[in-house]
DNA sequence: AAATAGCCGACTGTCGACAGTTGATTTGTC
DNA sequence: GACAAATCAACTGTCGACAGTCGGCTATTT
């Protein structure tokens, strides 16, 4: 039962690259048009131009769209359309700080159950983090900044704070995506990893937590400073 | 049975709520249906025979579906369809953790911000639940008592937090609505609401927190027994 | 009788079509 | 020339249709 003729499932050790999922496919499309650019914040995305020229239907494009709002970074308004939502500084700024709140709580979970094998686990993302840096990858260095953040939220146990970061994380990334290069030094940001580090080894869930707050109040500062300039910048 | 006749808009003063919209109105179905136990967790949802029941197309029924997914009330399997969400007992504690962690944040924000209008909001609450509690309202007291920490929440002043606690509590009531009955004693429960406002009262940051961590711990050793034991009664 | 292979109904993903709106453009009036 | 009414193209909400897929059922085999 295992040779199938023709349409064989492949059994490869290749990438599957696009999932057949259109609707994915789409969203995909239309977040990297928001990252890149092309739909700046407050543009109108009609679902029928859109599915004209990605050469659908219009249901998943749709539907795409729907996906998109559901994770924050389309609006809709009735009977007039879908428009890339326009982040402004206050909104980030409470993005931020729920995200303070999600991460310390989990952070302080964490310090009581985690492992010799998590510690190794972080430890080895910093020092992911201070490579890329140095290696002027910034665009690679919030990926997996992000992806450190998200470990300890992992520790932590509570799968649905893990789910909340990852979404709190995709409209974080939109929103400085449209404001561009993030860090003018990617190797000081790497460098703020480190005194979490010092805490988390130590188990010690107050500093962690003092740190952490101090860490994300400094990167909350800096987003929403680079957003208010971006805002005042172009003239149109 | 939901196209109640030929297209005139009833220029009637009755029955207000039935939004023009279709999509809203095929979700607030399968809510209540959710809710009084018609759709039981796992139960499938079929968008052809949702949508013909409802004598609707199967597009606004789709999206519907997707809409209840995006508030995790419904789980879908590609090419296999919707399905209400069957909660765990596992879930809806990391969920009753999620909200601790959001509230006791918006707590601690809002004991810097709160006006004596707040108060005043918050004791009338308080003692619209004790009014209900006396009459035995318990399903209209489970909605109110949401309602006051909901204003604790827009106290705190984060949007974000407040949008985040109104998903939670949807998610909550549903998981509750299919245990039934939540509190045996609704009066010890509205009484539970008076520590509160006294450490609120006295602007005491710390003391709300304590009060609070312990009310929702309360709230949900209950809540995940209450479910725990609803998984082993029935015979199925 | 149990297990397997094939069949069938029902459903999902996708499509194109139609009617009612919306915002913009054009026309008409003072 | 400026403002209001009529017009128009494009788009959204909704619909029914078609093809491929899934799970359950029947029939066949051992």
């Amino acid at each position: 039962m295992l040779n199938d003729d023709a349409a064989a499932p492949p059994s490869t050790t290749f990438q599957a690259l696009q999932s057949d999922d259109l609707v994915t496919r789409i969203a995909d499309q239309v977040v990297r048009a928001i990252g890149d650019g092309r739909l700046r914040p407050g543009a109108k995305v009609a679902e029928a131009k859109l599915a004209r020229e990605l050469g659908t239907s219009r249901a998943p494009a749709r539907e795409a769209l729907r996906l998109l709002e559901s994770q924050g970074l389309i609006v809709s308004h009735p009977r007039r359309g879908f428009f890339v939502h326009a982040y402004d500084a206050d909104e980030l700024a409470d993005i931020y700080d729920l995200r303070e709140a999600l991460e310390l709580h989990a952070a302080e979970t964490a310090m009581a159950r985690i492992t010799e094998a998590d510690v190794a686990r972080l430890t080895a993302q910093v020092a992911l983090l201070h490579k890329l840096a140095e290696a002027g990858q910034a665009q690679e260095l919030v990926v997996e900044d992000y992806a450190f953040h998200r470990m300890l939220c992992e520790i932590g146990g509570n799968r649905r704070i893990v789910k909340l970061f990852d979404h709190i994380s995709t409209e974080l990334r939109a929103g400085i995506a449209i404001v561009g290069r993030l860090y003018n030094d990617p190797v000081t940001l790497a460098g703020t990893h480190e005194p979490l580090m010092e805490a988390i080894r130590d188990r010690d869930a107050e500093r962690l937590k003092t740190e952490l707050r101090e860490h994300l109040e400094d990167a909350r500062i800096h987003v929403v400073r680079l957003y208010r300039d971006a805002a005042e910048a172009p003239g149109d």
